[in-house]
DNA sequence: ACATCATATTGGTCTATGCCAATTTTAAGC
DNA sequence: GCTTAAAATTGGCATAGACCAATATGATGT
């Protein structure tokens, strides 16, 4: 019947939260701990929680603050970059390769193990703040992708007018999954973090596969959206 | 550059998993940090977020034992009942009751506040193990959905062939969620277990909002599908 | 053999503490 | 005033340990 005691601090937290808004800093955890009488371990745990939900952000050195949960949609079969506007923001190319399909990406593809794969990572912000890391594989060599893209910044874009690629249908697998190490340390945020992550395989016109893509969605600011009818 | 000592220990005990199959039990707690030199508390960290991932499953008293990764596949305008086909699933009807429209129910139904609104809450098990909770939300009184939904079990097939409401169109908002108290205790999942939140809005073949569902998903268990297609 | 009860084992929770790293604040020097 | 350096503050990370709760094990008695 009893709460877990840290579940009871993190209650707590959030009735200061709803007292003021965001940008305000909350007492420190040291302060916090010996307000509610208790560790500053058991604190620590009810604070974490709130950051990943999106309701604290939390500095060293500075303090840990009130912050604004607001989530950014991302729709299906509309690019990252259709859905964020209103927002500033950019998108960095973490690498272009060719490289060789091992068997499951060829399989995902529909090509020959050991044929060319084009990969695409790129590193989604917005205000200057990373959020998401996606990793779009073509199957094939698509020469000059690289100034076609930079020219449009959408991908989809870009395979539209230039590859005469019209990505037409799509299936998407959305699934939490925890931040590893590296995809942390991209995203700003914590080992352990909660992610979205999603798989999208997509086809074009003729049904053929056009693009398996991973996404990696910070679990604290997107919401994935997706639409049908018959 | 270094890693979080947590994530190297992490990384050692998803050896110890590789080498073994499902069920076999794992060195205690207590071992692991004897035998990796670090203390019992960044084991039981590293565990955690093992558990979390659906790679380690854990029982006070008996031990920390290997599982099945397995992931559930919850598609779009399918119901729960139709996709879980191949396991011995069962439904539990949590609650039904009819409640008034409050001010966001109305407007996501689109009916008068006030009006009635009928709510069903269902937990969805496999092989006895409580797996998800959905609670969907209908704009009207429905009499007799009890009986009606007894007889059929999947509740779209009880609207259209008892009600004459076809659900033809459907968005759902898919995020990340951490298990509150209650609904932890309901899955039988600790208190801030990363969940799937799934929010449905539903219409039927005249446009009209149909329903409202709000779904928790163990994280660790379902993986959300949609396609669509233009 | 079997059931019962005490004991040991194992995970669950929380505490107290130490030290590090990033940042802010204060003091010192010019 | 301004810059620079030292000190204090605040969060980040890991440790050791105490005690509890659930389960499994083994001893005991019949």
């Amino acid at each position: 019947m009893s709460l877990p005691k840290y579940y009871e601090q993190k209650l707590r937290i959030l009735e200061i939260i709803g007292e003021t808004s965001p940008g305000t800093m909350i007492p420190t955890e040291r302060e916090l701990a010996e307000r509610f009488d208790t560790s500053r371990t058991t604190i620590r745990k009810a604070i974490a929680e709130l950051v990943v939900e999106g309701r604290l952000a939390r500095t060293q050195g500075r303090g840990t603050f009130v912050a604004d949960p607001k989530k950014i949609h991302v729709r299906q079969m509309t690019s990252f970059s259709e859905d964020m506007t209103g927002y500033k923001t950019d998108s960095i190319v973490l690498g272009l390769e060719r490289i060789e399909a091992g068997g499951e990406m060829a399989a995902r593809l529909d090509v020959p193990v050991d044929s060319t794969v084009t990969r695409l990572r790129r590193l989604r912000r917005q205000d200057g703040e990373p959020l998401a890391i996606e990793a779009a594989h073509l199957p094939g060599p698509f020469p000059g992708l690289e100034i076609e893209l930079e020219a449009r910044g959408s991908l989809y874009e870009t395979l539209r007018e230039v590859y005469g690629i019209d990505i037409s249908a799509a299936e998407d697998h959305v699934e939490t999954a925890l931040a590893a190490a590296d995809d942390a340390e991209t995203l700003g945020v914590d080992t352990g973090h909660p992610l979205l992550q999603v798989h999208r395989t997509a086809w074009d016109q003729h049904g053929r596969a056009a693009e398996w893509m991973r996404g990696l969605y910070r679990g604290d600011r997107f919401r994935f959206v997706a639409r049908i009818s018959r």
